[in-house]
DNA sequence: TGCTCCTCAGAACACGCGTTCCGAATAGAA
DNA sequence: TTCTATTCGGAACGCGTGTTCTGAGGAGCA
């Protein structure tokens, strides 16, 4: 930490602990307590100084309203991806609709921080079933999450239904004039070429989680 | 939703909206206010019944002090994992000290669930580097979370040095009699065998994410 | 020494905010 | 209907809590 008093320092380790053990933000005078301060005009002094410095952010006149920024001035936030169902080849792939952001059923979710999602709205996740997905590095039991789309550019991941082929696949893809190019994340793998007409993009994958045994 | 009046799905709505959005829990008036409740005895009376039916977990007399669960009664957490170094076939795998997790760079981590640390302490993570775990299922910038441990158990995946050879790997280990099987995740790969003594387990894969493009 | 800037102590003020009490609706059962 | 339990309205009480004011040490500097 660069440019922190001592007694910065620990306060910035004790919101921290605070707010994972108890889920709000501590009072001043918890602050006060917690790290052994002799009044809490120190406090809001030092609070100050670490919201100029942008480690947190404070609402004022709100009791306990201190938000906890990740140094840099963002803070790290996971919102629930609802998982919508599975993926695999021979099956057609699960399509968000409309409702499935606005009645999330929590009992069936991933958390995903931002960085999985990369601010993007519309994310939702499918487990990958079979091991049909390996040559995109993806094996069964993984998590895809997915952006909502049925545009992807050059170079993205994509969940695509082959139309023809009755087969969903993990690809990324590149168009090349009339056809597709179809390429497997492992670059070893060959890649496939189809029409335009026969691709039918379900989502572009953002992320892959493999929880291992 | 399963015995939840209209209103107190409305509070449960408003609590995780206005959470994600501040980063600190409302207040009983604000709550009031966002779900247009005539008084604060009906938020009270509503929130008491939610915290009976294991919703919302509240401290009494402490201003704001809602935690939000979900459903079950647990709570989504994260935790920062600070990201060690990174691991290449030719190259030591880092490995985490004594102080990695009590001085944490807040510069140089991963935010993970719980779900991918299944409740482990000493979780640490490692960038790919190159292309060479990809029978690993794991491409070049992937991350992959471990927890420190130099045992594992049968079928666990395991950053492993092998001391003869040189080299770091990623693979699934069977003790069997004297000598190690390391078993690809992708199954269509062949296992290596070596002597028990040529490998040093650094730590057990928990978790691997794929932040694609 | 004197000056200035940063940091800290202590106390007091004024709202914020959880709590509680009393009644009034409302709904369901007999 | 009448009784009872649930839910709600409105208001007041009192501690919780952010803020602010005044002044005191210290540190650095000429």
């Amino acid at each position: 930490m660069k440019g922190l008093s001592t007694k910065q320092q620990k306060i910035l380790e004790f919101l921290r602990q605070f707010i994972r053990q108890k889920d709000y933000p501590p009072s001043i005078r918890d602050i006060q307590l917690g790290c052994e301060i002799s009044s809490t005009s120190v406090v809001d002094y030092n609070l100050k100084a670490l919201e100029r410095l942008g480690y947190i952010r404070r609402d004022r006149e709100v009791s306990r309203a201190i938000e906890l920024l990740d140094g840099s001035g963002r803070r790290p936030q996971t919102i629930p991806a609802p998982i919508i169902g599975t993926i695999a080849a021979g099956q057609p792939i699960p399509v968000p609709s409309e409702d499935t952001w606005s009645s999330v059923d929590y009992d069936n979710v991933v958390e995903v921080t931002e960085e999985m999602t990369r601010g993007k709205e519309r994310v939702y996740a499918l487990r990958v079933k079979g091991t049909s997905m390996i040559d995109a590095l993806v094996n069964d039991g993984d998590i895809v999450i997915l952006e909502a789309t049925n545009t992807a550019d050059d170079g993205d991941m994509v969940a695509a239904w082959l139309k023809r082929e009755g087969e969903a696949t993990l690809k990324k893809i590149y168009m090349e004039g009339d056809r597709v190019r179809l390429q497997p994340a492992n670059e070893n793998m060959e890649p496939i070429y189809t029409s335009r007409e026969n691709v039918e993009v379900q989502g572009r994958v953002l992320t892959t989680i493999s929880h291992l045994r």
